[in-house]
DNA sequence: CTTAGCACTCTCTGGGCGAGAGTGCTAATT
DNA sequence: AATTAGCACTCTCGCCCAGAGAGTGCTAAG
């Protein structure tokens, strides 16, 4: 695809995909020429639209019918020929305060960010919470509830609760687990899984039933992939006019719903490659059967040798480009920031 | 609706009615003498849907076509036509032992009760985590995680579980923190909103913020009608033909998204009538515009004096009923069991 | 009360046809 | 050499129409 464009070709390639976004219907020569008053004739149009054709970036639903942007065109499309946008600053400032009313609470920032991306980018949104890479073990508290079933808490480094019951083997008193658990929080503070692990020799019958635990609940959180996935705007999934094909809608709810089939698109993707800040992945590329009709936004988020998390939308692969990838950004960075100074302070 | 049916006007009603929830075509009195074996003509049959017709139990979808279910037909069959379903009894001893090992993890239950839900039913699931009507004082932690920043943790009488951070007004020692935590422990154990409120005079600075924040969280939880909702199977609720007309769908589906809807829907039916188990409501009952094309099938679960929750389907209405609301019941059942050896204990 | 027979109504399908939109090509123009 | 006007061509879409088929409601007979 070493083919250059002229700058007229590239303006008429921009102009077909935004006015195909904009209406849903394939666009002809003649329209292109009387709505952006290019001071060209049709035929000229034409021709080029004819190079775009052959170039694999529009295409023709049938024979002589306007033209539609391949997956090619909009890929074209949003590497060279969108420009940056970016939200509007009142917008941005409302969602920023938004943010800071919810207080320091992960689970709401969260729940906060899956809506704000469907309602700005009318699309469905998903985002996984903060995890860090290792998990170190911090603060441990066991609390009586009924007889021999006990609330363990284990707090790790970078603040991730977990709660889990533990069912004894006799009734304990609340001051007996409060001396457990103060002597393994101070065997086990600042220790990784293999460390904590290690520990089991030097224990009684007690502690090593809350420490296998422990170490369960450790390596079960190394081993899933991503933190609790939040989501919002499945609704918007079915709006657009090309999910009148029911199957495509349901393809692409399924794969929202379905724990492996995320966790698979979500690593594959974004750790690839994760300079580039937004990544935009059109039509499944090859690789996603289920996104055949998708286009997926994501962006990583985080501090990186702290806490990341994933965060994006998916809609129809006609989508407003430069809303969904400025809103993702925005939100990428919005939640960066905020856990960067939750981290420092 | 006074008219009595005669029993073999009912035996038409509950064929029409199954036979279209199989076949999602109007019924006609030709194929249904054929295809079950009556040993009646077909203008007898046409007789007694003349009649069922005129009683408002099934209607034409135009002039001269097959009959198809009213929604007051579906209502009379669910109520007297049916008769009591139940699942196999290795669909339940499998189930069952899912949940068995799951532990006591509530979160793990919730999740997959939604998911059993929506798998056996084929349909959209929605299960609300147990609650109880008030909340007690149980036990409090504080963490320090950061500098200022303390995790708070707040376990109330029932078990449920609640974390939020705090940011204080200067640094303070893991220590300190102890300190607090068990002097509040003492003092408000086993109190309710009012009471922990009350005790705001006797209390230092930091104490005192502290006991703000957790007063703050009980007031939250009690002003909530429902607590935490679990979805699954969304992308169930397109598959159906019916769902063709795409606003149906996308209703349904901003139904379950939206949460002021949800607690409206679950709160307003299933308070309304407890006693009888299982609650089935067809096409929105004229209460609720949104639902015009679903059925929602809902039971309350759990101990009445100390947790419940709601669990449910919704699907088409044209939706296979013995099996949406035996595996409702069945559900309801195994999580009320769950919760009550969970008390007992 | 049930049934056979029959006329009637309505949808659904497919074909045919014209309008309209948009193209690609060619030849003329700048 | 690039642009443009002109034109023939192709394809869809909406429309009408007719025939088939399914299913009904009614009537009169069993």
């Amino acid at each position: 695809m070493m083919t250059n464009l002229t700058e007229r070709q590239k303006l008429i390639l921009a102009l077909v995909i935004r006015d195909y976004i904009d209406t849903a219907q394939p666009v002809g020569s003649k329209r292109l020429v009387e709505h952006y008053g290019l001071n060209v004739s049709s035929a000229t149009v034409r021709n080029d639209m004819l190079a775009l054709s052959e170039m694999g970036y529009l295409r023709q639903p049938y024979t002589s019918a306007g033209r539609v942007p391949t997956e090619e065109g909009y890929r074209f499309f949003v590497r060279q020929l969108m420009g940056n946008t970016d939200l509007p600053a009142n917008t941005k400032r409302t969602i920023i305060h938004q943010f800071y009313q919810a207080g320091h609470d992960v689970e709401r920032w969260m729940r906060l960010a899956a809506s704000v991306l469907a309602h700005q980018a009318q699309a469905a949104s998903l985002v996984t919470a903060p995890r860090s890479e290792q998990f170190i073990y911090k603060h441990l508290e066991l609390i009586n509830t009924y007889g021999r079933q006990v609330l363990m808490i284990l707090v790790m480094q970078n603040g991730e609760v977990n709660q889990q019951m533990l069912a004894l083997a006799e009734p304990v008193t609340q001051e007996q687990l409060s001396q457990v658990a103060e002597r393994l929080n101070k065997l086990c503070f600042g220790l990784d899984v293999r460390s904590v692990a290690a520990l089991k020799a030097q224990l009684d019958a007690l502690e090593s039933d809350v420490i296998k635990l422990v170490v369960d609940i450790m390596q079960r959180l190394s081993s899933m992939p991503t933190g609790e996935i939040y989501r919002d705007g499945l609704s918007n999934v079915i709006a657009e006019p090309e999910f009148g094909e029911v199957e495509a809608a349901r393809n692409a709810l399924r794969l929202l719903e379905e724990r492996p089939l995320l966790d698979d698109l979500l690593s594959r993707t974004v750790l690839s490659d994760e300079s580039s800040g937004v990544q935009v992945l059109i039509g499944g590329e090859g690789m996603w059967e289920e996104l055949k009709d998708c286009t997926v936004v994501l962006a990583r988020y985080g501090e990186p040798g702290y806490a990341t998390g994933t965060l994006g939308i998916l809609g129809p692969i006609r989508m407003p480009y430069g809303r969904s990838i400025s809103t993702v950004r925005f939100m990428a960075g919005l939640l960066s920031d905020l856990i960067a100074e939750m981290h420092s302070e």
